[in-house]
DNA sequence: ATATATTTTTAGACTAGTCTAAATTTTATT
DNA sequence: AATAAAATTTAGACTAGTCTAAAAATATAT
């Protein structure tokens, strides 16, 4: 009997899920905006920056271990199954990061390479441990929430900063993109989560807002106020 | 061009080293006491428990990417490249070790079999903060030596309890064999690494040594004091 | 020195995961 | 409703890593 034996999980001898299964159910959790909508062959094959031929196998795959349904052209939507499945491997993420940041000196922008490795490692009792060793974090260092245990996550109430209306002050909660660039960024303009701001103007022109930090004018891109979540200060 | 994608680490997209190959490097090191001996086709698939063709297979990518020197049916020596790639294996395995017991509430027979798998997390950075975090342990705790990031190793001057004279005075220091059933059968004798005793008698019929713990005589056999590794007190 | 046993390698097969190119189905446009 | 475009699936090929069975080389025993 052939079982491939490494980079597999083995579980009382049955096979859980593999390494790539696992990437596969986070894109869809993710994509679905944590397994709630259905999600199209292509839109998978994007976020992977892989063939819409490796999705469709994969897909099967997941359908015949029913963590996801599937029917053909119709695209794919979560199993319960699959959403506690895929909800883990954010937690791990998500924990790790938490990790990366708060005990080993690693910056915002240089976690989420480490965390893709280290969210496939499996041991219950190592993301329970770590969960409580980190004090049960809410929210990852980009601001993204942490699922728990059971896969509930908290919402909060985080808006884009390009929805704040002039006169809000506003303390930075998240990113919506987290790419190097971005948040390398925002570093450069001293902007991380907790800063607070006031949105003094907005431009018509060009949609870029003058927001006021520490007494200082700052102004930003409608890019920039469009992947930055804020909460209303007052 | 096809390179597997998946599984396979990338540094100036040259790869360099896949789980598998790390996990054939690590194996063929321990074998050979941290580099130093050759070693046979049939050694490595016993430890690794799996099929001596698997290893053949193997040796000669290994050999193609200069980890090992190998002339058929020569066995194999790894390289001073090999060796270092071995050693950082055998580094982040401890290290993680060390972690898992110290920060995470492991105790030392759970750690290995999360430790195969931190053992593989790709990231420079990450391997060093940890170590830094850890205050730069030099043993992991089943007492084995840690690598330093070039490789090297502090020897000690450790020896088999079975090999200690009558009337020594003894610190336990490491195991031999750390096996899940070894490790907690020393838990219910309660002797761990630092435990203190004294060797009062030796059993000249099985070679059981009698020790004092606490004031109080206990029994072991010689498979235990074959086992175990101490320091002469004085 | 020869025969036997052991070790190691080779040959051929298999799975997981990927790819390209072609076929099929669904969706959008006239 | 027919056609064109886009999305999805299928068919067939490839690699890494493994296996079994057979062949070849080396080591051991008479
Ligand atoms: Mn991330
Ligand atoms: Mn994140
Ligand atoms: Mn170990
Ligand atoms: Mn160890």
């Amino acid at each position: 009997m052939y079982y491939g034996k490494k980079c597999i999980f083995v579980a009382n001898n049955i096979i859980v899920v593999t390494l790539s299964e696992e990437n596969y159910l986070k894109a869809i959790y993710l994509i679905s905006k944590y397994g709630g909508e259905s999600v199209s062959t292509n839109a998978i094959a994007e976020r992977m920056d892989t063939k819409a031929s490796s999705v469709t196998d994969m897909i099967k795959k997941l359908a015949d271990k029913s963590f996801v349904n599937y029917k053909k052209y119709q695209g794919v939507r979560l199993t319960e199954k699959g959403r506690l499945a895929a909800s883990n491997v954010v937690r791990k993420h998500r924990l790790w990061e938490v990790f990366l940041v708060d005990k080993l000196n690693f910056s915002w922008d240089e976690v989420h390479e480490v965390a893709e490795q280290l969210e496939h490692i499996k041991s219950e009792k190592l993301t329970n441990e770590l969960d409580a060793f980190l004090e049960f974090p809410e929210e990852d260092p980009h601001g993204d929430p942490i699922p728990d245990k059971q896969g509930y996550i908290k919402n909060s109430q985080k808006v884009l900063l390009s929805q704040v209306s002039t006169g809000s002050v506003c303390i930075c909660v998240g990113v919506k993109d987290s790419s190097v660039e971005f948040l390398q960024y925002l570093d450069k303009l001293s902007i991380g989560l907790g800063t607070v701001f006031t949105v003094a103007s907005k431009e018509v022109f060009d949609e870029s807002l003058t927001i006021t930090l520490n007494e200082s004018p700052l102004s930003v891109s409608k890019t920039v106020s469009n992947n930055l979540y804020v909460k209303i200060k007052n």
